[in-house]
DNA sequence: CAGCATCCCCGCAGATACTG
DNA sequence: CAGTATCTGCGGGGATGCTG
């Protein structure tokens, strides 16, 4: 993984280096936090199941205020990975779904969580001997 | 994409489901947060490239202050996905590489970075759109 | 029902100073 | 060099109230 290399180039590390570099606010930086930040990954995640109502995502995911809810859509939906239908009927219906780009994005955020699922056992091992050693 | 079947089954819905729901600190999500937080990103991927000295770190990665990127690595390393080796001479050195727990995490979170990077362009078309439909 | 506006607080992150 | 300890601010995020 040299650092030498550009980006196209099929070694990834290059681009991964150059995107640490950057570190002050290059533009990728900045939709990797959107599409994983805190309520992000969970609206990502749900939706990846099927489209959303608005009060639908909020029960789905539980302890989300609106207003942080709403703010997460709307960053979402301006970076072009979850698009928003406003039905024009009363009582307001607004159904909330994935883009294409917002699938691919969701499914590497999913499969991130269940990554974490998996070494869960692992990272509490590693936690318990962290802890005893400081212990000592 | 089912939420019926359980976990260990190939459906990877399920899971992913089970963790939205207990979205009230389940440990997952901590460690997730802790992999994708801010300096915790960048170290990552910063250490995917080889081993680094503290003080490498901090440059490699720009404007991290002594403090959060002590507290990244000692986050991450308590949660066994980096590896501190401290050795005892003078002056003090400290070298940080990733555990295989974190290395695997560490790719995941570079493949992201990376996917970002490359439909960048998609996402500002994206937010230009939106952008353009809103001051009408 | 969906979402905006406002107020307010506490906790994270930066800055600074000091130590082994 | 690689950290700790302490102070401070400011903004993320919750709570509440109101609108189409």
């Amino acid at each position: 993984m040299t650092v030498s290399t550009l980006e196209g180039a099929p070694d990834a590390g290059a681009a991964a280096a150059k995107y640490v570099v950057g570190a002050e606010m290059c533009p990728y930086r900045l939709v990797l936090e959107h599409v994983t930040s805190r309520w992000g990954v969970l609206v990502l995640i749900q939706l990846l199941d099927r489209p959303h109502r608005f009060s639908e995502l909020r029960r789905a995911i539980g302890r989300v205020s609106e207003k942080m809810l709403t703010q997460t859509l709307q960053t979402l939906e301006r970076d072009g990975l979850v698009h928003r239908d406003a039905k024009p009927v009363i009582p307001p219906r607004v159904d909330y779904s994935l883009t294409d780009l917002g699938h691919e994005a969701a499914r590497q955020v999913r499969d991130l969580a269940l990554w974490t699922e998996r070494r869960m056992a692992d990272v509490e091992r590693a936690r318990k001997a962290y802890d005893d050693a400081k212990r000592s």
